[in-house]
DNA sequence: ACTCGAATTGGAAACGTTTCTGGTAACGTT
DNA sequence: AACGTTACCAGAAACGTTTCCAATTCGAGT
C-alpha cells in the first residue's frame, strides 16, 4: 500500500504536522527535524496524495488547455511550449481537444469534469464561451491565437495573446501587391462573425482598397473550414471560376491544398500564380514550391499565455490583451509580376 | 462558495449518505428520495468535489497519455480518437508530451505528479520504461504504435497495439521490387536496438534478401531522428553518394523532406526515383507528387488501445499484444521501371 | 535560578466525500 | 399478535492532507 504522511512521521520519530511543514517548506521547523524527515521521505520513496492535499487546499494547481482541432500542426507547436512552461511555473496541465465540429456542450462537460482546475488556456478561435459558461467558472483564462470580442464577455475579464489578424493579413496581401499583383484571390474559411477568417478577410479587403484595387467577389472563396480537403475543393471552384495571378490563403495548410489543386489545373506556382499564407508551419518548407508565409511566433505566444495566466493566478498581474508580430518567411511561391 | 453534499442533504431534507447514494446510483434508495435529491442537485447546480471523492475512493479514473513528440501529425491523429474513446469509457484524460530529446527523468517526474492515475497509454517508441519506473506504478499500461520488448519488462505485464513494423516495411519494399526496382535506398532514423527504425530496416533487408538483391550499405542512410530537417540532410548525403531508382523512407514526414531534397538534386519523383513510406498522413496527399504510403489505421489503433486499457481496469480482459495491418494508399510517387 | 520571548513541536479540527453499521418502518406470514 | 424479512435511511468513521492553536523547549538577559 501507499505510504502516508503518518508513516513518515512514525519512522522519523516526529509528528504529522512537522512532516507536512517540511514537505511544504515552511520556515518554522528545525534543521535537524527537516533533514531527518527528508531522509525518510527519500528512503521510503514517499509521494504525497494530491487528492487529500487538494481537498484541504481547495484548489488543484492544474491548468486546462482546451484546443479546437489538435490536428492543426500550428497548435501542436504551441502546445509543446505551453506544456513545459506550465510545468516550469509549478502547475500541471490537462489538455483537451474539441473536434472541429463538436458543439461546446461537450466542452462544458469536460470543464465540469475537470473542475478544480485553476486556470484555462483556450487555443484557437470559434469557442462558444457563453455555452461553456466560462464566466461562472470563476477561474482566470487566456485565449491564445485569437483575441477578438467574445460575445458578451467583458474584455477586462480575461486575457489574450494573438497576432493582429487583420493587420497581418493586410501585410500578406500588401506583399503581393508590392510584387505587382492586382488580381489577387482569397481563400478563406467563412465570412461574417468575428472569426479569425473574417478578420483576415477584412485585412485582405483593406489592403486592396488602400492600393486602389476594386474588390472582386469572384476572387473570394470560402472553404467552410480550415481542413485541407475543404480548401482543396474550394481552390478548384476558384480556379474554374476566375483568373488571378496571386492567391492569399488564410492558413498554410489551406495554401498547401490549394497549390495542389492549382497544379491540377495546370496553373504553375509561382510562374502563373503566386501564393502567400499565414502560419509558418515547418512542413511548408518542404513542399514544392516552398511556401512564402507569415510565420506566427508560436513559442513566444505560448510563453506569453502561460506567463499571463501564472501572473493572474499568483495575484499580481492583470488581464491584458497582447498582440504579437509575425515574421515573413520567404519561400519560392511568390514572384514579381513582370 | 461551492455547495457541498451536506448542503444538498439539508435542502432536500435528507441525509448526506442518501445524497451520496443517489449520486452514485446505488439501488437502495426510494424513488421519492431519489427524484427529490436530483431536483435539488439540478436546481442548485451542484458539482461534486473530485478530490474528496478520489481521496476515499483511492483512485482517480484518469488515464494518462504520454506521447513522445506531439508535433508528429500521426500521433495527433491518434490522440483525437483516444480522447473521445477515453471519455466514452467514463474516464478522463491527461495528456503529456515528452520532447524528442528530453530524457525520461522529466517523464518520471510527470508521472509522480500525475499519480493517482489509473492507467497509462504510451504513444510512440523510444521510451525508457525502466527509467520511468513504470513497473512500480502498479497501474496497467498499453503501448500504442510500438510493440517490441521493453528492456527487462515482462510482456505479460502490459499490452500493446501496433503495426508489425518489420512486416509492413517488408511490404513497402516488396512493392518497389515488384515495380522493377533493384537499387532501393533506405532512409531510416538509426540502426540498432529494438527501435521502430531498426525493425523497419530489418524488413527492408529481408525484402531485398528474399528477392536476391544484395544489401548495399551505401544505400542506407540514418537521419538520427524522425525530424524533417534531419531527414532532409540525410537525403542529401544519400543523393550525393549513391545512385538509386527508388527510396523507402520509414515515415511520411521523412519521405516528404527527402522528396524536396531529391528535387534540389534534379532527381525527379517518380520519373528518376520512386518513393514509398509508412504512415499515411493526410498532408502527403497534397504534396507534389502525392506520396505512395502504407497507411496506419490510426483510429482503430487508438480505439483498440483504450478498449484494452478499459478492460484491464474493469478487471475483465488480460494483457495482450495486437498487431494491425496497414493499407496501401497509392499516390503518384512510385512508377514501374520500364 | 528565574523570567520572557522566540523557536519549535504535537494534537486536533477541518476539507467533502463514500461506505459501513445499525436502526426503524412497512409489510406479509404464521 | 408476534415474528421475520425487506427496504430504506441516518450517523459516524474513514480517506490523507494542511493548518490553527496550544504546549513545550530553548537561549538569553536579568
Amino acid at each position: 500500500m501507499h505510504l502516508t504522511i503518518k508513516d513518515i512521521a512514525k519512522y522519523s520519530g516526529t509528528s504529522v504536522s512537522t512532516v507536512s511543514r517540511v514537505l511544504n517548506n515552511h520556515p518554522d521547523v528545525s534543521e535537524k527535524a527537516r533533514t531527518q524527515v527528508l531522509k525518510i521521505v527519500e528512503q521510503y520513496h514517499y509521494v504525497p496524495n494530491n487528492s487529500a492535499r487538494n481537498l484541504v487546499i481547495r484548489e488543484s494547481a492544474t491548468i486546462a488547455v482546451i484546443v479546437r482541432g489538435i490536428a492543426n500542426p500550428f497548435f501542436t507547436r504551441i502546445i509543446k511550449t505551453i506544456e513545459s512552461a506550465i510545468y516550469a511555473e509549478g502547475y500541471s496541465m490537462s489538455l483537451h481537444q474539441i473536434g472541429s465540429s463538436d458543439d461546446e456542450l461537450m466542452a462544458a462537460a469536460m470543464l465540469e469534469r475537470e473542475k478544480r482546475l485553476c486556470g484555462i488556456i483556450f487555443l484557437g478561435g470559434r469557442f462558444n464561451y457563453s455555452a461553456m459558461d466560462v464566466a461562472t467558472l470563476r477561474v482566470p483564462f487566456v485565449c491564445c491565437t485569437y483575441a477578438n470580442t467574445f460575445g458578451a464577455l467583458d474584455p477586462e475579464g480575461f486575457s489574450s495573446v494573438a497576432i493582429d489578424d487583420k493587420r497581418e493579413a493586410y501585410r500578406a496581401v500588401r506583399f503581393l501587391i508590392e510584387h505587382g499583383h492586382r488580381r489577387i484571390a482569397a481563400l478563406i474559411e467563412a465570412k461574417g462573425g468575428a472569426s479569425i477568417s473574417q478578420l483576415r478577410y477584412e485585412g485582405y479587403c483593406e489592403a486592396l482598397a488602400d492600393a486602389g484595387i476594386a474588390l472582386d467577389p469572384a476572387l473570394v472563396e470560402c472553404a467552410g473550414s480550415f481542413e485541407m480537403e475543404d480548401a482543396y475543393h474550394a481552390a478548384a471552384r476558384l480556379a474554374e471560376r476566375a483568373h488571378f495571378t496571386a492567391l492569399f490563403a488564410i492558413s498554410d495548410a489551406m495554401a498547401m491544398a490549394a497549390m495542389k489543386q492549382l497544379s491540377l489545373h495546370n496553373i504553375r506556382v509561382p510562374e502563373d500564380c503566386s501564393v502567400i499564407a499565414i502560419d509558418g508551419l515547418e512542413l511548408t518548407n518542404y513542399c514544392t514550391p516552398t511556401l512564402t508565409t507569415l510565420e506566427q511566433p508560436a513559442e513566444e505566444m505560448a510563453l506569453a499565455s502561460v506567463k499571463t495566466l501564472a501572473g493572474l493566478l499568483r495575484g499580481d498581474g492583470t488581464n491584458n490583451h497582447v498582440f504579437m508580430e509575425t515574421k515573413l518567411r520567404t519561400g519560392a511561391s511568390v514572384r514579381s509580376l513582370e
